[in-house]
Formats: structure tokens, sequence, C-alpha cells
RNA sequence: GUCCCCAUCGUCUAGUUGGCCUAGGACACUGGCCUCUCACGCCGGCAACAGGGGUUCGAAUCCCCUUGGGGACGCCA
């Protein structure tokens, strides 16, 4: 019975800032069976959506069970590693709001454990030093490749005795006989003959750990109890099995999850779009949209389709999620988006909507209140760059009419009911939506016309496009100089016009 | 090419131990209602069990094959 205090020297996990041993954490990170999960992506990139969904996952997995969320920053390749790619990551996961327990963990802080580890290995005898040359092996994989086989590593260094002065990697020994296996959350139980397997490298000839080996490291000595990452690691894990094996370890329960395809059925990559999840906070998507698209990419339950944070949390559950691949749809994310938008605090969507409204270079302290224009555009829109763009008018004339809405409503026609609103609105004592609404009805009704010939001809006026909230609530929030103002450049406008019409 | 995985409407999916499925919901599309416009909302429509064999009284649900798709085959992760 290895007393859990005392994990075994190969196994030892010291997280930067907590001492290294167990014994002084809280008693629920000590025991074994608590659910740990971790996110581990490789900063060569940005948080991209699919990338998005496997933290989302594992987060949701860990809240679920009471568990601890770790992030790890798989950095081994220091040719690719970026410290930008570090940063939109954790932007990334910050905007979600998916935030991790402990972490971020970098691999790179570690090289001497795996060092430590591949050290036991090789004294072990599961390991061994190669020194075949590129050449050897590219010759070897072409003659695979003509004769239609795997390309595999022949284990030509297996029983050499490589000088370890010498320029070397170190390989896995892989059993050349039998089956590995392992039992998936999501797709059951999976095989493999060891025969298709070969010898892994899993120190290069610099020293440093490859990614097989460094995962199944930490996720040992992070206690990850749960791997749950993307369907393209499955081949992988055969490969970890057995390392775990070798560690004398025991191997952590894995849920792969399918992959996100592209519309055209290829795997989601730069060039479907935006892809990366810091582009849809540009492109004006709300995090709880994104969030609630992407937990129903692959997961259900049952018929239900809106999801909030806490609800997700209390139902998730890997059993549930599909063993098929899925293609992003942006258009149910913008549906999800315009529902979020409707049913957000309007003082909190004022917040997000000033950033794009300063885009377009409008500075909404100087104008009717935010918030009121909030109100009354909230649900109009499915992305908040929408939003801002139907509700620039409220800040400035428009450079522009609509040319179908100024087609339809500004004929000649329009005149008479357009001089007599702006006479009526030019003598108002009070400026409220109720008297204006009042003022409208009260202009169709002397001029025995249904309301629309009032209102449509007024709301390209001092719009310049042909659909904003009611007319009552638009004239209000624009204000009495500006439509007035903007009346008087109409008139003159489809004056122009009968003009030049003649 | 080899191995692994997957397969219900265009898309996301329900379909929990085979019968309640003449296959349900949502997005998109579409007809209508509402209406000062747009959006919302409401009512309706279109649309799928990849194909072929089995097993069974009975299969979208189980088995096999075919086909299709995806993934992996790196001193990348």
């Amino acid at each position: 019975m290895p007393d859990p205090c005392r994990p075994a020297p190969l196994l030892r996990y010291a997280p930067p800032g907590r001492p290294g041993c167990s014994c002084r954490q809280p008693a629920d990170k000590r025991d074994p069976m608590t659910v740990r999960t971790r996110f581990a992506p490789s900063p060569t990139g940005y948080l991209h959506v699919g990338g998005a969904r496997t933290a989302l996952f594992s987060w949701l997995h860990a809240r679920r069970h009471g568990g601890t969320f770790v992030l790890r920053v798989e950095d081994t390749d220091l040719e690719r590693s970026t410290a930008e790619s570090v940063n939109a990551i954790l932007e990334g996961m910050t905007w979600l709001g998916l935030e991790y327990d402990e972490g971020p963990l970098f691999q790179t802080e570690r090289f001497d454990r795996y060092q430590e580890v591949i050290d036991g290995l090789l004294e072990q005898g599961h390991a061994y030093r190669c020194d075949c040359p590129r050449e050897r092996l590219d010759v070897l994989r072409a003659k695979q490749m003509e004769r239609k086989e795997k390309p595999k590593y022949d284990g030509h260094c297996r029983t050499r005795d490589i000088d370890p002065t010498t320029p070397h990697v170190i390989r896995f020994r892989t059993p050349i006989e039998g089956t590995v296996g392992f039992d998936d959350m999501i797709r059951g139980r999976v095989t493999w003959e060891n025969s298709e397997l070969d010898d892994l490298v899993i120190r290069k000839s610099d020293g440093s750990p490859t990614y097989n080996l460094a995962v199944v490291v930490d996720d040992l000595d992070m206690r990850i109890s749960h791997v749950i990452r993307g369907e393209d690691h499955v081949s992988n894990t055969p490969r970890q099995v057995h390392i775990f094996r070798a560690l004398g370890a025991h191997v952590p329960v894995f849920a792969h999850v399918p992959m996100i395809l592209g519309d055209d059925g290829a795997r989601l990559s730069k060039r479907h779009g935006a892809v990366s999840v810091m582009q849809y906070r540009e492109e004006g998507i709300l995090p709880e949209a994104l969030l609630n698209y992407l937990v129903r990419l692959g997961w259900s339950h049952g018929d239900q389709e809106i999801f909030s944070v806490d609800e997700m949390v209390a139902l998730f559950d890997l059993e549930s999620v599909n063993k098929s691949a899925s293609t992003f749809n942006t258009d149910k994310l913008l549906w999800l988006n315009q529902h979020y938008i409707t049913q957000a605090d309007p003082a909190h969507l004022a917040r997000e909507l000033s950033w794009h409204l300063g885009q377009l270079g409008i500075d909404p302290s100087d104008g009717p209140e935010l918030i009121e224009v909030v109100r009354a555009q909230q649900g109009r829109a499915k992305t908040l760059v929408e939003l801002a763009a139907i509700s620039a008018f409220f800040y400035r004339d428009p450079a522009d009419y609509d040319a179908k809405a100024a087609k339809k409503h500004f004929k000649a026609a329009a005149l008479e009911p357009l001089s007599r609103a702006r006479e009526a609105l030019a003598g108002l004592a009070s400026w409220t939506p109720e008297v204006l609404h009042a003022l409208v009805e009260g202009v169709a009704a002397e001029l025995e016309v249904g309301m629309g010939k009032i209102a449509q001809p007024l709301r390209v006026a001092v719009s310049g496009r042909a659909a904003t909230p009611g007319i009552d609530v638009t004239l209000d929030l624009v204000g009495r100089d500006a439509c007035l103002r903007r009346i008087d450049r109409a008139l003159d406008y489809i004056r122009e016009q009968a003009e030049s019409a003649v």
C-alpha cells in the first residue's frame, strides 16, 4: 500500500510556489480519487475554437466534480514556442472565464525532472540510445512507404551500445508482441497491436524531452485523473500507456473529444476564417454565447439549447459527449449571440458596446445615454459590431441614406408629411416617447394616412436607415435639434431628387 | 499506403437496456400572423436513419461487409 504522502521519487511534483510534498495540501487535493483535469496547449499560436472547447470540457468536468483544473503550457518545442502565444492563450482563457486553479505551469521549467525520468528508464532498460542519422531514417521511411507499409523505426539501435558522449537521441523500447489498449470515456475500448507501434524518441539530440515523454511525466506528477484532449491524440495514447507502465504508474482516465471541422469537412484551420477566440471578441461575440455554442458542439442534454455557465457545470458529463466530429456553424453561433445580447444587462452591454462604437470613431458620451440606446437597440443585432453600426446615427448625422430606403420613402409624396411633422415637432413643449408617439399619430390622422406614411420618411430622415427602434423612441433619443436638422436636410434632398427627375 | 476512429435533416443534435419513431428539437431556408420599419414572438412548411447483408416476432438502435469522412504514422505538440 503506497503512502500517498510519500510518492515514489519518480512521481515527485513540485508546483511553483508550493511545497513539494502533497502532505501540506488540503485533504481533498491529496485524495487520489479527486478529479484533476488539465488543459495543455502548446504555445505556437492563438487559442482557437477547438482548443477552447477542449479547455471548456476539461474545465467543466473539473468544476462539475469539485475538482481542480490545471493549465499547463507544453512548450518543449523550443523552436516554435513563443511568449506571445502564451499571452494570447491566457488572454483567451480569461475572456472566456475559464479560470484555472493551478498554473500556468511550463514544461521548460521541468527539464531536470524529465531528464531524471529518462535516466531511470535508461537504467531499467526501458529506453536506449540511438544515433541513427536522419538520412538512414529517411531512406527507411521511403522504402516502407514504397512497400505500402506504415513507416516505423526498425529498432536498429535496440541492441547497440552507443557512446553517451556522442550525439544521439533516446528511444523508448516498445514491447514487440502483444497488444495495448485503454478505455476511453467517450469512445470506449481502443486497442492496438504492439507491432503497429515503434520505438519513439523520448529525448531529442539537443537533450530536450519529446511531447510523449513530457505529457506522461507531467500528468503523473500533477496527478491528473482525467486526460481530456482532442481526438488527434488517440494514436499517441498507446505509446503513452506504455510509458506509464514502464514507470510503474497507474494510467489516468482518457477522454478524447471529437474534432471540430470547417465547412469543407476538413479540420478547422486558419483558412476557415475567425477561428481565434479573440477574433470572435473583436467581431462582437459575447463570451457566454461562444461558450454556449461550443458546449453544444459534441455534447447535448436532451433538446436543451440554451445553457448558462452554471447550468453547464451542473449538467455536463463526458459520457454524453458525441463520438463523431462536428462542423462549426457560424449561423448558430450568431443566433446564440443575439439571444445573449437580448438577455444581457443593459449596463453591461453598454460597456461592451462603447468599445465598438469607438471603433467607428464615435464617443458615446457625446449624445444620448448609451444605456438608453442599448435598451432601444438590444435584440436587433446579432453581434456587437452590428449593434454599434445600427446605433451610430444616435451620435452623428447619417452620412448618407440607405439607397433602398431613400428610394422608397423619399418620394415627392413624403414632402408634406415630413414638413407637417417638422412643424409639429418644432412646436412641441415636451420631448418624450409618449408625446412623440401621439404627435406622429396625430399627423397621420390629420393627413388621413396610415402611421407608416409618416413614420417611415421620418425614420429615414433621422437615421438614414430603414430600420430603427420604434419611431417614438428613435426621435426621443436623437433629440429635438438633431431631428429638426436632419428633417430639413431630408426635405432638401427630396426636393433635389424631384427636380433632377423632371 | 498502414493503423485507429466515426457515420440520423444542409448544420448542431434527440433517439439512454431494440418495439411508445408514420424519427423529435434547434440553426439556416421558407409560407403566414403581428406591425410605423427592423428585430423579437407566434403558427405552418421543406428536409435525415450512407448502401448491402444478417440476428430478431420486431432495428435508426445489435453483428458483418462496402462506401464515405476524419485522425495518426516527426528529434511537432
